[in-house]
Formats: C-alpha cells, sequence, structure tokens
DNA sequence: TGACAGCATCAAAATATTTTGATATGTTAT
DNA sequence: ATAACATATCAAAATATTTTGATGCTGTCA
C-alpha cells in the first residue's frame, strides 16, 4: 500500500487550472514530439502541448506540473528533450478509495 | 445524480483544518446539547464541540465549517440554539466516483 | 422582556499561493 | 563546441485564502 496524502493531493486537485490539466491528461494523445512509452494507461503530454491546448505560458505550465507531480497524480518521463507528463491512475485509485474508508462510515 | 463540482470539494477537503474536522465528524459522536437526530449516518457534532476538539476560536470553527457546507460536504441542521454538522456521506461517493471515471482510464 | 449562550458575519491583518518575466539548466543537432 | 530548443527555477508582483477580534443575530430561559 503505497503512502498517499490526502489533504497534498486535494489540494492538488483543488486549483482550477491543475484540475484542467489532470482532464487533458486524461483525455488526449500526444500529438508532438517523439511518442510516450506504452504504459497502458494514458499516452501522456508533453510540456508545450499542455501550453498549446491551455494558453498558458511556459513557467506558468512548469510550476503546476511541479505541484501534480508532488502530489503523485502524474508521472514525469523524459524523453528526448522533451518531458511527458501522464496521469499516475494508481494514486487516483487510491485517493478514491481512502476518501471512502476514511470519511463515510 | 447530484450536480457535484469537482474542484470545489477537492479545494475544501485541501485544507489541513478541513480534513481535520473532516475525520473529526466521522469518527466522533456528539457528547453534549441536545443529541442531534438519528439519520443512520455518523451523528455529526455542533461548533462548540469542534472548537473543543481542535483548540480553534468560534469564528474561525465557523469560516471553516461553511466551507465544507458550500462543497456539499457537510449537512447542517439546527438543533435549538445549537448547529450539528454532519458528513454528506452521498457527495464523497459520487466525488470519489467521479474522480475514477473522470480521471482513470 | 432582559440576559445570556451559540453561531454568523465583517473588516483588517496575516499568510499562502499563483503568475510573470528573466535567467539557468539540460538535451539535441549541426 | 556552438546554436537552438524544451523545460526548470528564481525573485518580485499580483492575487487569494485564512485568521482574528469586534459586532450582530437568533433562540432559550429566567
Amino acid at each position: 500500500m503505497v503512502m498517499i496524502n490526502i489533504v497534498k493531493i486535494s489540494r492538488a486537485l483543488g486549483d482550477p487550472v491543475r484540475y484542467k490539466i489532470m482532464l487533458l491528461l486524461a483525455n488526449s494523445e500526444s500529438d508532438c514530439c517523439p511518442q510516450p512509452s506504452t504504459n497502458g494507461g494514458p499516452l501522456g503530454l508533453c510540456n508545450c502541448e499542455i501550453m498549446a491546448h491551455t494558453g498558458m505560458i511556459q513557467s506558468r505550465v512548469s510550476y503546476h506540473m511541479k505541484e501534480l507531480t508532488e502530489a503523485g497524480l502524474v508521472t514525469e518521463e523524459q524523453r528526448g528533450k522533451w518531458k511527458y507528463y501522464y496521469i499516475n491512475t494508481a494514486t487516483l485509485k487510491d485517493y478514491a478509495g481512502q476518501i471512502k474508508t476514511d470519511l463515510c462510515r
């Protein structure tokens, strides 16, 4: 059982910009740069694609991706000079499960 | 299907003070004032009990209970001059479910 | 009704987070 | 090695949230 921090994950998801990025990651396939590895889950996007989809500047995207990564919601993968981000579904499933066991009784 | 706002709920849970209150509500039974209604779920606590458990001043507790209530995480019940709060487990279950269906694929 | 208990609300202060532009770091291709 | 590109980091500014103390409102009980 992985250790997850409910408050940290909630806080990460509780920002509209970051939640939008999570939805993007869950629903988009990469279409630029080298293709990410086939990991069975979402294919992920690179920083530049997130910039394009959201219209945000680079440092802003970087900042939010770091928040998501540190919460364990997103996994990074360096591929050449690009960095891919994809959703860590294990964390989300643990999170959803723990919310229910800890708070619903 | 109730309309829930994932960002708002996440934000509400993403504050350490509020998450602590949620755990309190999930694990405590009221032991003061008139007993709350038997609603099948957690019995809830009144503002004064939350103050006692957390050591926080009244206006601070009030502020956070409002945030939790507005997110739909907590339901209020006025009983005499006391106000009881109890966890809204339906919202939490919908939340956990939607997190999984929207972000895990 | 008056006194008081419990909670809500408000404005100001304190604190935290987010955004931006500049600059640094790391990778690839020439 | 150098240039060019992708991303990270930093410090300052902008913005948002939380905390506090004061005050207001409502219900209870003498």
